[in-house]
DNA sequence: GCCACTTACTTCGAGGTTCGAAGAAAATAA
DNA sequence: TTATTTTCTTCGAACCTCGAAGTAAGTGGC
């Protein structure tokens, strides 16, 4: 029996991100970041309100403790800032500084120019995107 | 400016990784397997001849050590078998035992079953399976 | 206002994971 | 035979993740 679509769609996804994740190795240790912190750093876009530590926790996948590590590390190296969110103040917001802001487009750039999908032309992203979007608007079902 | 088709592919790429990670914790735990273990044994396939320890740290993108520590794990379990390949007596050949490939099989299943791919029609995932396999195919380049 | 309860986050300590360096064993080549 | 290379393992350090416990702040009942 051969392998399925399904399957071959699993392995391919994985396989894919491995090796992006593989080849940033470079440019990650370049600007002191590990995959974990650059990941955080992704997750937090400038262009929208800075997000609490929950929020952020639940972008990565991760719990509080781990979040907060993470979230120290990248205060170490000046390119967060935790401030107290005025409207809660249990909640902490995370914010990138403008070294921060400078870094994450750096990553970001480098990430997309090593990605496997930067060979797809234009077509073939778009078709791509429709469907990764499928796959994940079916699942999100809200909280 | 609004994000880019390639970086939306690549959020979206991430995304479903870390979804299907996430969700397949529970199964793993079952089978007293982590994501690196899990990894592991769903590398070598059965239907193949048994991968050596250096093949096998390729296609898992990792070290040496860093693969003997795993393949330690899965032999405690009793999940693969190691042998010294009797054509390079310096090499390691990791086979799965029966325990191995019944666990390997409930993985596979259980990870293609929680996907959020598994929501996509067949035109749709051969669609996919397609766009996935040109981007893998351009950058393979055989070393 | 006071008290119990809940929520958001942090710290701590343990365990899991990854990796570079060094070393053992076997193949290769001169 | 001897030097070199290849494959793998062990060791030790650093990093990552998580449950448990603790702190601070919001919420609701009275």
């Amino acid at each position: 029996m051969t392998r399925s679509a399904l399957e071959t769609a699993v392995v391919a996804n994985h396989e894919i991100f491995m090796q992006t994740s593989d080849r940033i190795e470079t440019v990650l240790a370049e600007h002191g970041l590990t995959h974990a912190t650059a990941h955080a750093l992704w997750a937090i876009d400038p262009a929208e309100a800075p997000p609490s530590m929950k929020e952020l926790a639940s972008r990565l996948y991760c719990n509080a403790p781990n979040l907060s590590f993470v979230v120290n590390q990248l205060t170490g190296r000046g390119f967060v800032e935790r401030s107290t969110d005025p409207t809660d103040r249990r909640s902490r917001v995370v914010a990138l500084t403008e070294d921060g802001r400078r870094v994450r487009t750096a990553v970001i750039e480098a990430t997309l120019a090593l990605s496997p999908f930067a060979q797809l032309d234009t077509d073939d992203l778009l078709n791509l995107v429709g469907l990764l979007g499928k796959a994940l608007k079916r699942t999100a079902g809200p909280a």
